[in-house]
DNA sequence: CGAGTTCTTGACAGTGATCAAGCGACGTGG
DNA sequence: CCACGTCGCTTGATCACTGTCAAGAACTCG
């Protein structure tokens, strides 16, 4: 096996499990390498697709930090999700063989390029690839109900509450630290993402902040108390019967 | 051929164009009746399936006309979608093979159940079912990333307005008019899906109505000025360059 | 070290929520 | 056919949360 080769091979990558199908015997893993057609460097600040970019390949993540946002005709950008090692981005390109938004490196990144032609064809072939991607898809679009139910039921610290837990539970899963993480966006970012501006972020952290919750410096954050965000997050109605 | 078997076939339904592929012999397309099992009624106001309930099957909706939603721990609800004839439903329960959240019918209706087993080992045989499925999956993404941009980017007029131009455009395309509607839903739920309260639908429709732009009588819509209602969606920055 | 970006904080404003009351439509049963 | 009750809708008054505008501080990076 030539470096090369190995360089690429899904079967030596330690984030396997988070992006590929667990199940694979060593026959199958080999053969599912050839979804992965090459890497590719994205420097902090470029864009790794655009919105109507042609659709050609979907994007495993494999170091650094994206976000993907929509902008309006009338220029108002909303960030639609934020991405990390393991994470599959470019799936909003299959339904019209165009990209509907742009993903932006937020630090510098490497992605695994999997040409959706292969995805699909080995799908085909091998079934419990084709319930991942499925899987993978599914998995979107209730991340999404969850945001929509952010966006429309939820209040600023309620909102923030949830964006903390979220990324340092990912951060977690990742061998990160429980309780600690360094924002790779600015607070307009968050703004955007959670449909607050920033300086609601910045004004909510303080409050956390002074409230003992969490310990913010800049993009370093600190969670101190958990539980109390998770309460914020899901406030319990007082006295609730069961 | 037994009138049952004609009953549930695709190759004979006149929603074929709206929920399957196009570009299928009449070999195939025999085939691909397969992936309905059967009809099922859904009376108004009853679930077709319910947050937690196993997942086996997408729908179809035939007739009808559902509305999906999730709700919190501590009962705020969230309506995620309005689907009419032609649309599918289930995507949700892919990824953990439960149901994440109720899909209530706003009245009677009737869905072709497809069991997803099915769907999956159609897929395999069939390239361009398996890329059908795909584009449903990702054109509900990008829905979704749209709702999102709504939910944290525009106000009550522009979010009703777009709200209005969506639904009578799917009507239409469907050959209902392009201008005159009835609402399946109520204010609240309109108000829900929007992030708005009831109260604010009304008024909003109230104020369209003053302005000329909407004829409202309860359910009833008619659309009066279809370019103020698409302009009020999308505002033109003022002295925009080109 | 300096320029530019990002963040914080304050004062004030505005949009939509909340609370409240009454109206209108619809369905049921007398 | 009409009385009545329920549910959905409208409208008004007031309030609160978050947005807007502004200024300055802190940090980053060339």
């Amino acid at each position: 096996m030539t470096p090369d080769t190995f360089k690429v091979a899904c079967s030596n990558c330690n984030l396997r499990e988070l992006c590929m199908p667990v199940g694979f015997d060593n026959q199958d893993m080999k053969k599912l390498d050839e979804v992965v057609a090459k890497r590719h460097q994205v420097k902090q600040g470029q864009m790794l697709f655009a919105n109507g970019d042609e659709f050609t390949s979907l994007y495993a993540i494999r170091t650094g930090f994206f976000k993907t946002c929509i902008s309006n005709e009338d220029g108002r950008e909303q960030v639609t999700g934020f991405q990390m090692a393991g994470e599959i981005i470019g799936l909003d390109g299959i339904v019209s063989d165009r990209h509907s938004c742009n993903a932006v490196a937020l630090e510098d990144a490497e992605v695994c390029v999997m040409p959706f032609a292969n995805v699909e064809e080995l799908s085909r072939e091998f079934p419990v690839l084709q319930r991942h991607v499925h899987k993978i898809m599914s998995r979107e679009i209730v991340r999404e109900n969850g945001m929509m139910m952010m966006l429309g039921n939820m209040r600023a610290e309620e909102r923030l509450a949830a964006f903390l837990l979220n990324l340092v539970q990912r951060l977690h899963a990742r061998g990160f630290s429980q309780s600690e993480l360094v924002l790779r966006m600015t607070r307009e970012e968050i703004g955007s993402y959670l449909g607050l501006k920033l300086e609601t972020i910045s004004r909510t952290f303080s409050k956390f902040s002074e409230d003992g919750v969490i310990e913010v410096k800049q993009r370093y954050v600190k969670i101190l108390n958990p539980d109390a965000l998770k309460k914020i997050f899901n406030p319990q109605p007082c006295h609730s019967k069961l």
